[in-house]
DNA sequence: TGTATATATGCGAATATATGCATATATCAA
DNA sequence: TTGATATATGCATATATTCGCATATATACA
């Protein structure tokens, strides 16, 4: 992943706000992200499938579920402005990160 | 400035190039920017401007010349994603920022 | 004046991005 | 097998972005 490319997958209002839920959340399948955010069901699959093409999330498959989570290997660099940005958008607002034992 | 404004202005490789020299190098004006990189003028002065309408940058003007230079008012959150990511291009790769007092 | 330099901008074309709608695929349950 | 649910994707379209080229504006200097 490079800076631009991490940049352009959270240079959208509703990207974000799907890093910013699994960011503060941990694991959430696709259907939570739907209820949780006001964009459709084909809207959330697509940017999730643009965020795990960079990288940025990963899903792990489970019966009909498709669960995304933060990627556990991301660059300490982009951690470091997920940790700065996140608080900064409304999802993010609210609470901090859970610890990771927290995250499935 | 938002956190999704900001990416946007990261989101091309050619803004963060000029972010990122004028991160580590303080104020140049457009001309020095246009012969650090492979940009044309009329592309460095647009970008320039994209940056300066979302409040990255700031201009000084002397003469025919325009010195632009990171904001000095940036919030906290900004630098601190400036300073995860400049650090990961190639401009921002050779040196670390210089000191507050080198940038006149 | 006239010319050169530094910067900004209007315009159009090419490309990229986002999204709605319909539908495909996979899984589960009856 | 049939129907329901969860997710992904094809297609068309609307919108945004990028960039080259030409040119406008402003300053300096001969």
């Amino acid at each position: 992943m490079t800076p631009v490319e991490l940049c352009k997958c959270l240079a959208d209002e509703g990207r974000l706000a799907l890093v910013a839920l699994l960011w503060r959340r941990g694991e959430l399948c696709v259907c939570d992200l739907v209820s949780m955010t006001a964009m459709s069901q084909p809207t959330v699959s697509r940017q999730l499938s643009q965020l795990r093409a960079c990288g940025l999330v990963s899903v792990r498959r489970d019966a009909r579920w498709a669960y995304y989570q933060i990627a556990d290997d991301l660059p300490v660099w982009a951690e470091d402005v997920l940790a700065s940005l996140v608080p900064m958008t409304a999802a993010g607002a609210q609470a901090s990160r859970p610890a990771a034992s927290c995250r499935s």
